[in-house]
DNA sequence: CGTAGTGAACCGAACGATCGGTACACTACC
DNA sequence: GGTAGTGTACCGATCGTTCGGTTCACTACG
């Protein structure tokens, strides 16, 4: 293997960070540039589609992430309110406390939301899933469990969004403390 | 009054449903020039201070319609419930049944969110603070109903978040439904 | 061995288009 | 006449993208 200075998941996660802050519209191809350290022709030679293709590539590498850091250990082993605490600690650090936003929500709102549509929608799916396998896990009829994990990541997008419009990541913090006992009754 | 053709708040509307739609960075000046029927002249006639001035002018007239349409209804007459479900159902019209995004969530995450701190607090605390009024005439102790009412405005964000990253509004009416017993116990 | 060739990775400069914004003359109505 | 509102033409900057070209590790072949 060669020394390889700027390996794939290197270069996404540094143009996440971006789109995380500013969202896709608010990302310059310039700013990319910047903050992976490659040139903008180097960015095309990796994603050959352009600034979609970077988009895709991050959102593929968050559904890996959210896959092996989230949904994952929620079907792991532990109680299920341990697991889920496994969960919101992991979310607090990926979220910096509710300093950072959501690359999801970014993905959504903006205005090429509908070239991620399918992406997005599987995401916020497998997300709901596991969470609601827990449940059942946990003795809660299927119903109950579905609803509630909806709930579960409904909450924690509203939190984001809020901490961000009231610039006070309280609200984040107090959510995902909650969390645990709102899931589980 | 001359005939008018174009009220100042007509205007605002058509710069709120672009913006609600693609975001503040996704939002061209010609982009609002064509939604509004305006020149861009004419549009720097009326916000010289250019987009800013706009989405600006966005969040106050939201503002304005948020206190006459949501908050004060909400310390208006009629039980706790009849009150809340007020809100639901002008809500409910307001986002679309789901379909439509957040102009608050939009200015939150855009590029721009800087210049908007200010507004958005004030919104979003007036939103928070008319709830837990509400919840305290109901008889609920100060601190909880605040934790509610601020875990209220966090699942209606979320709520338009999800709908939108999934593609159905069905997450969003049920969460709407939930609301009343959510708050008032 | 040497050396010609190959392809992946990288780059800055430049493309046409559009960006946000301005200048100014004109019209409509007081 | 004055002034609010508008249309046209235009500005420099930046947009996303492409171009031409360089470096360098590796392979094929004499």
């Amino acid at each position: 293997m060669p020394p390889a200075i700027h390996p794939r998941d290197e270069i996404i996660q540094r143009l996440m960070r971006v789109i995380r802050r500013v969202g896709y519209d608010g990302a310059s191809i310039s700013a990319l540039s910047k903050a992976t350290g490659l040139g903008k022709s180097s960015l095309y030679h990796h994603f050959p589609n352009g600034k979609h293709d970077m988009a895709r590539a991050v959102l593929e590498h968050l559904a890996e992430f959210l896959r092996a850091q989230l949904f994952e250990p929620l079907r792991g082993a532990g109680t299920p309110k341990r697991r889920v605490e496994a969960m919101i600690s992991t979310l607090d650090a990926f979220y910096a406390e509710g300093h950072e936003s959501c690359v999801l929500a970014q993905l959504v709102l903006g205005s090429a939301r509908a070239g991620f549509h399918a992406p997005l929608r599987m995401i916020f799916s497998e997300w709901i899933d596991a969470l609601a396998d827990l449940l059942v896990d946990a003795g809660i009829a299927r119903a109950t469990a579905r609803r509630r994990a909806e709930d579960a990541v409904v909450r924690i997008e509203g939190a984001l969004v809020l901490a961000g419009g009231l610039g006070d990541v309280g609200v984040f913090a107090r959510t995902l403390k909650q969390l645990p006992a709102t899931l589980l009754g």
